[in-house]
DNA sequence: AAACAAACCTGTGCGC
DNA sequence: TGCGCACAGGTTTGTT
């Protein structure tokens, strides 16, 4: 599932196939992807429109325009977002279709359309888009600052893995990367934010911005059911270094004793390392 | 404040 | 082989 890496290196791919780009024409073909708005509210946002830049916080990705307004996508469980050239087919759930004006085209595609996209002010990001406001640092695009990790550990009372999940903590972290990060730092997700210590608090901060990092670098994850691609159709490889998610029964790579467990935290499948996360 | 559950969807994979 | 059903997950919303 998308997650801070994954929506990365879709950033990274709009951004090099969209900028300076202007959308010609907009096609929506189905309502439920633009709920926010409406699907003429989408085609006027889009049509005519410059790409000026391609950013992203946390899961969001955010298109800037020439008219002063911004495009976001949230690719939610199962979205993609392809460029394609102007003959290709549309593949299944295609919901938006933008021809740009270089001929090739944007899709929004989305089985389960959980997923969205909405051009919104960002002077009004707050009433438009108030999800967005609320969001946390990135620790990607603008690093983790120990001493505000720390602070914020201990000032919210949650068990570790809710807290990474938790989007206004920190923007970006969703349930494959909270599992690899609490392994990385040798920590158990059921573990009590609140009275860390200094030394796990400061693996905890390195394992963040390690493991997003090093997912990027890898082209982010894609599990079995293939949802996640990048914008050329690509899969990532970072699953392929995954140590503990969806591993059940697999012998710990970091302590080489204990075997992965799985669990349920938080309403979600978790798994850990019961020996050396503690 | 935090924990929990349900809701939104649909493709997949399991058990029988 | 085919059917039915639980499951997956990001986020919001509502309840305890």
């Amino acid at each position: 599932m998308p997650e801070a890496p994954e929506v990365e290196v879709v950033r990274l791919g709009l951004a090099s196939g969209l900028t300076g780009r202007r959308f010609a024409e907009v096609a929506v073909g189905r309502d439920r992807v633009v709920r926010r708005t409406s699907r003429t509210a989408l085609i006027a946002g889009l049509t005519g429109a410059r790409v000026d830049e391609v950013d992203r916080h946390g899961k969001y990705l955010i298109i800037g325009l020439d008219t002063g307004r911004s495009a976001m996508i949230h690719l939610r469980m199962s979205g993609q977002v392809l460029l394609v050239d102007g003959d290709a087919g549309a593949p299944a759930h295609t919901h938006v279709d933008a021809r740009l004006d270089d001929g090739r085209r944007m899709l929004f595609v989305d089985p389960r359309t959980f997923g969205e996209v909405v051009v919104f002010d960002p002077m009004r990001v707050a009433d438009e888009v108030p999800e967005l406001a609320r969001l946390g640092p990135d620790p990607l695009r603008d690093g983790l600052d120990l001493a505000a990790l720390r602070a914020g550990l201990r000032s919210r009372r949650r068990a570790l893995k809710p807290l990474l999940l938790d989007q206004s903590f920190i923007a970006g972290i969703g349930n494959i990367y909270a599992d690899e990060i609490c392994h990385r730092a040798r920590l158990r997700p059921t573990r009590r934010s609140d009275g860390l210590g200094l030394a796990a608090e400061r693996r905890l901060a390195s394992a963040i911005v390690d493991v997003l990092r090093e997912a990027v670098a890898a082209g982010g994850s894609t599990l079995s059911d293939a949802q996640y691609v990048g914008v050329d159709g690509r899969p990532g490889e970072f699953q392929r270094e995954h140590r503990v998610h969806a591993r059940p029964g697999a012998r710990c790579s970091t302590c080489g004793r204990g075997r992965i467990r799985r669990s349920t935290v938080a309403q979600r499948g978790t798994y850990h390392c019961p020996v050396c996360q503690r």
